[in-house]
RNA sequence: CCAGUUGGCCGGAUGGCCGCUCUGCGCGGGGGAUUUGUAUUUUCGUACCUUGGCGCGGGGAGGAAAGUCCGGGCUCCAUGGAAGCACGGUGCCGGAUAACGUCCGGCGGGGGCGACCCCAGGGAAAGUGCCACAGAAAGCAAACCGCCUCUCAUUCGGGCCGCAAGGCUAAGAACAAGAGGUAAGGGUGAAAGGGUGCGGUAAGAGCGCACCGCGCGGCUGGCAACAGGCGCGGCACGGUAAACCCCACCGGGAGCAAGACCGAAUAGGGAUGACGCGGGCUCAUCAGCCCAGGCCCGUUUCCAGGCUUGAUCAUCCGGGUUGGUCGCACGAGGCGUAUCGCAAGAUGCGUCCCAGAUGAAUGGUCAUCCAUUCUGCUUAACGCGGAGGGACAGAACCCGGCUUACAGGCGAACUGGCAUG
RNA sequence: GGGCGAUUAGCUCAGCUGGAAGAGCGCUUCGGUGACAUCGAAGAGGUCGCAAGUUCAAGCCUUGCAUCGCCCA
């Protein structure tokens, strides 16, 4: 069953290191990537970047105008951070840098869908690398 | 009760769990001078500095935070003053204000039965331009059709004379031409040189008169815009200034990504053009002083003051940094109250401290209640159940306004209508 | 956050001092060709971003909105 495979493992929740530089978010870009229809995740490790430790995953968020205006943008980007950080302890590998892109249904799912949807979204990411590899 | 007008206020509430940011206190971590304890070093440790942790307490979006349309504070452009020109803005009058294109009160015009609402509302008699098409004519008095008078010709008709041909005559009618008088009527246009009525006339006309409008002069009231009488003028002066313009008043430019400091990194670049390769004195050099030149922010002139003369100025190209601190929240501040004022507001007293982020905090989630919509049961109200569902919108240096967006609710004053007492 | 600019045919743009809208490319039809392109002829296509105001009259003047774009340290 999809619902048992994907319950949500709520690690400790922890506080987030967050990713600020644009330059951070262009080496990303070229990274991974995972779509839902709350958010596109994408992933890249980050090893060689200045300031990057080994042991935390940095995240980063992306809420463009086409969603709404500046309240709509607001909501969606603090919508997004509550769910990754309730969700990053357990299913965020350390040593990568994550972007989180927001999508129209970052408003509109209900927050255990949403949570769902980054858990999906994350595992998805590694599976991916893992295959390839 | 129904319909409406004006000016205000509010902008879901409570709780659980988990967070963000600023700040106060305490604990903790790191660094740690002078002095003293000693012969030296080290350690401990105080003031102090700093911060990534922990605990407790406190604060944390709006009426528009928005648009950036005005006005100011503040900062820089090296600085101040005077006069003129240019450019831009404002525009009834008086007041409020730091200031305003805002607000208050009044005046004038327009709309509404009314409460009340709307108006970029100076000057068209300083000058220039424009008024397409249509129309005779579009701005200065002109006349297309028409109306009327006169002259002359013709025709018709009448009268008289004559047998007749014909002649004479005049108060007529029609039409053509010419001369003149008209602006009532027609038609065009957004607009056609006061309007209506009576008189008047050949026809007409401010030609005359009455009322209305308009202009000029003076009187009264008002600080004024303006209003009201009086007298005179028979009418001249079309519209457009959100066309140029005139008059009055106001305005230097850029903006917190302003600007200041600290740190890091890279470079002490290249091309083109301009000015110039200044003089004298102290003098080994640096540096200073005097004279001369250039520059000082829309522009010209004048005055004061300053900068600069090579490591120059202007334009272009290339390279590096994309960190931190301050600015930065005590202010034309909020609330209450008293006095003055019709009001906008002013003054005094008391009281309060009320966001400070920077990939950008001020929240996420769950539950209940509340307002509200739909629907099922119910004769119906009530009640019960289910579903939907909470407007516009997020501080970015700060204030005063304007404009625009906005679910719904609260209370006040006033107007019109109906009913009742 | 602050400062500027633009909006006219499907596209790229003209349109001066207000008097009622044009060019090029594209599109349609016809001619031409065995057929196509080039070529020639004719034609269609416009709430001038939206809304108020000034004016007799607005693409043009004034004001307010909307959308798109540029610049800064």
């Amino acid at each position: 069953m999809q619902d048992g495979k994907h319950t949500i493992l709520l690690g400790r929740p922890v506080s987030l290191s967050r990713l600020k530089k644009r330059a951070g978010f262009l080496r990303v870009r070229n990274g991974r990537a995972w779509r839902t229809p709350a958010l596109v995740l994408q992933a890249r490790h980050n090893a060689g970047e200045t300031g990057a430790q080994e042991n935390t995953a940095r995240f980063g968020f992306t809420v463009t105008r086409r969603l709404g205006n500046a309240v709509i943008r607001n909501r969606a980007r603090r919508r997004l951070k509550e769910t990754a950080r309730l969700v990053a302890g357990a299913h965020a590998r350390p040593g990568y840098d994550y972007v989180v892109i927001a999508r129209q249904g970052a408003l509109t799912r209900s927050f255990t869908q949403l949570q769902k949807d980054l858990c999906i979204a994350l595992e998805g990411v590694h599976k991916e690398q893992s295959a390839r590899a």
